[in-house]
RNA sequence: GGGCGGUUAGCUCAGUUGGUAGAGCGCCUCAUUUACACUGAGGAUGCCAGGGGUUCGAGUCCUCUACCGCCCACCA
């Protein structure tokens, strides 16, 4: 026996050694493995965003999508586990110019796009190196070779591609519509990057002049300014002998003509129960416009100050501008009431911008146009159908629900984003024309579009564009559809549900058959970790103090798909014990010759355990098969089973049995400790592509 | 406003198809150098949030209520 089993486990000693151990076998790369590893099984790393460090949640989903493959592995697929990562456009950008603001208190138009560009890539690349390592820590079996990133050569061509499909199919187009507007990062942003805040805000009630005999709410009067008219419901016994009727106003320096209008879309028991339409600058204002055929006047710009040339407010911020207007209200005595009210306000997600509706011209994805090719489905209805119908199964099952719920109220999707870090729009305009394709069109005078795509345009391409396409490579036909895409409840609507989409449109297939989504990992108070509360733990000072496979467990055990866990360190401490547990048992049993009779009895017993594991495994219960190993191994094997064999000669032959059984159990969970313990078991081979027992 | 979860031992949570309540940590008693003190043996602790129902039988199924949490949302 190596002397090394005469100390306490070193998972700091033995880490780093077996993962060179493994790398050096090659079978992280499915090509390399034996012969009877025939059937394809693949998960794609969902890529972590480059403008980082892994966090424990990173964490997490690394070890849960190893646990799957090296089970899968030892099974005898033929595993492929696909690294990269995430360029995270806006995230990404946001970040940079942070840096470049404090650092050099520059902006980067200040610097030019080309030297923007060029600082950004540099800084991602200094975070991919660093969380490969910290990956690689965790004990991922990920394929290294084929690692990705979503803005390299490869998957810009794959964007353009699917850009040009979609343009050709009539479902991306460019169009003036109200967009989010995010004034302080000065792009737009899709529906999902928007938060919503609770602020406590005032709702006031007027008139927009003595002549007009309606008043109504607004808890935003600066933007009437831009009003085009009132809308009332045509049921409304009070305004009814209004509706038809013109009237021309000066409401607090701007001329406007307010048109009476019916529409059953008011309520008529909010407020006055009647509504000032604003159509450049509210989404709902818009579509009433739209079906009485009003016109919009822009009045709020880009830096969230009024544009209309109104002396005295125009330049204006909005809310001066709202705070004169009130005054002016107040003034003409046409304010009839203020009341204190709380509001939720839309803000970006990255910038914590406040949002502007405002008219743009912008780039869409059309979801609800019927594509012919697919049956004169949407797009919108290929997502819903994908699980609806069972191809995709969403675990935990509740998360179907929220998923149909989304896409129930989906709108179509704005992809063009005014950063300068992402995919650039493959589209050329010289005077009216507009040229979409995957390279510069030939010919003089074409200017590319400035805009980038949205980061999920990409992601969503990952699971094929991953493995080459467009290129019909000989990875895309072996392992799309991938089998499993694990990733966190937090994105399934940013990512699961535009993978879906892409998948099901560009290839006509669903991009994975079953989606294991994972909770947010908390402190041991139940406070969700963040990087400015400053306890945003580093997994890699939880390796060195406890061990990968102690963590490993720790995330794994009695954590539910789904469900949110929290790690603390008495977790921790209880499973690097179980690993010092597993220790002994091996030194004691190495310390004796193998032989005797195997004992049915116990035999019998393991291999139900082990087929009880085996359930669990294929039915993704994690949580649960850890912990029953765990407890087999300390309870019964440990404390009945080896104390037993003291009182009893020959049982010495049983004990290896259930000890190299076990360590096969416990692989995927704690693979460095039982790699260790199986080289001196067996120098030959390696645990990691052992048959699982069963 | 719409939707989805949760409520089980002091704490953190399991409990797959309904069959006399489980684990880890903590607590109490004992063992004292044993493969392992990063240990072993034993022990205490629960009206499974509350009401109603289905059933021979409910933590588990149905229904209502309360509280907590999360997601979505263009009541101006």
């Amino acid at each position: 026996m190596n002397s090394k089993f005469l100390t306490p486990y070193n998972p700091g000693e033995t880490e780093d050694r077996i993962y060179k151990l493994w790398e050096k076998s090659g079978f992280f790369n499915p090509d390399n493995l034996p012969g009877n590893h025939k059937k394809p099984f693949t998960i794609v790393l969902p890529p972590p965003n480059a403008t980082g460090t892994l966090h424990v949640g990173g964490a997490l989903m690394t070890v849960i999508e190893d646990i799957i493959i090296r089970y899968k592995r030892m099974r005898g697929f033929k595993t492929l586990w696909l690294p990269g990562t995430d360029h995270a456009a806006i995230a990404t950008n946001a970040k940079v110019e942070k840096i470049l603001h404090k650092e050099e208190g520059k902006n980067r138009h200040d610097i030019g796009r080309e030297a923007f560009v060029a600082k950004v890539e540099n800084f991602v690349e200094k975070n991919r190196g660093a969380l490969k390592h910290q990956i690689s820590k965790m004990g991922a079996s990920l394929d290294w070779s084929r690692e990705a990133f979503t803005l390299d050569e490869k998957r810009n061509l794959a964007v353009r591609t699917a850009f040009k499909k979609m343009y050709d199919a009539g479902l991306i187009y460019r169009g003036i519509r109200i967009i989010n507007w995010d004034p302080k990062g000065q792009t737009t942003i899709s529906d999902d990057e928007i938060v919503h805040e609770e602020r406590a805000s005032k709702l006031y009630t007027f008139k927009y002049s003595a002549d007009l005999p309606i008043a109504i709410s607004t808890t935003r009067p600066e933007t009437k300014l831009g009003d085009t008219a009132i809308a009332v419901h045509p049921d409304d016994e009070r305004y009814q002998k209004y509706i038809g009727q013109t009237y021309k106003v000066n409401f607090a320096g701007a001329a406007l003509e307010i048109k009476i209008v019916g529409d059953a879309a008011v309520d008529m028991e909010f407020g006055t129960g009647a509504l000032g339409v604003t159509p450049a600058h509210s989404q709902i204002d818009a579509e009433i416009a739209a079906r009485h055929n009003l016109s919009a006047v822009q009045v709020i710009n880009e830096h969230a100050k009024i544009s209309l040339p109104v002396p005295g407010l125009e330049g204006e911020k909005t809310t001066v501008a709202r705070e004169k207007i009130v005054a002016w209200l107040r003034e003409k005595h046409l304010l009839i009431k203020e009341e204190e009210i709380t509001q939720n306000i839309a803000t970006a997600e990255r910038t914590g911008g406040i949002i502007e509706p405002l008219p743009k011209l912008q780039w869409f994805v059309n979801v609800s146009k019927p594509i012919e090719s697919r049956g004169n489905k949407s797009l919108k209805e290929l997502m819903y159908d994908a699980v609806a119908s069972g191809r995709i199964k969403i675990l935990p099952e509740h998360f179907e629900k929220t998923y149909f719920h989304w896409i129930n109220n989906l709108h179509d999707w704005n992809i063009s984003r005014q950063i300068w870090y992402g995919h650039r729009i493959p589209a050329w305009y010289k005077d009216e024309t507009i040229y979409v394709g995957t390279e510069e069109p030939k010919g003089a005078g074409w200017a590319q579009d400035p805009d980038t795509l949205d980061t999920w345009f990409s992601s969503g391409l990952w699971t094929f564009s991953s493995l080459g396409w467009p290129e019909k490579t000989k990875d895309l036909k072996t392992y799309h559809p991938t089998d499993v895409l694990e990733t966190g409840y937090d994105i399934i609507f940013f990512w699961v549900a535009r993978m879906i989409l892409m998948s099901e449109f560009l290839l006509g297939e669903s991009p994975f058959k079953t989606v294991y989504l994972h909770g947010l990992v908390r402190n041991q108070k139940g406070e969700k970790l963040s990087k400015s509360l400053g306890d945003n733990i580093d997994p890699l000072s939880i390796t060195d103090q406890y061990g990968t496979d102690a963590l490993r467990m720790a995330l794994i055990v009695g954590v539910g798909p789904g469900s949110d866990s929290k790690l603390g360190p008495d977790k921790l401490k209880a499973y690097k014990n179980f690993a010092n547990k597993l220790w002994n048992i091996a030194r004691f049993v190495l310390s004796q010759e193998r032989g005797g009779e195997l004992d049915k009895e116990l035999v019998n017993e393991f291999d139900g355990l082990a087929k009880n594991v085996t359930l669990d495994m294929e039915n993704y219960r994690f949580y649960i098969t850890a912990e029953k190993i765990y407890s087999y191994v300390w309870h019964r094997f440990a404390d009945e089973i080896i104390e037993k064999s003291k009182k009893e000669t020959r049982m010495s032959g049983t004990l290896y049995y259930i000890l190299e059984n076990s360590l096969k159990l416990l692989h995927p969970f704690m693979p460095f400790i039982t790699e260790e313990i199986w080289q001196e078991l067996d120098k030959k081979n390696l645990l990691m592509i052992e048959p699982w027992p069963v």
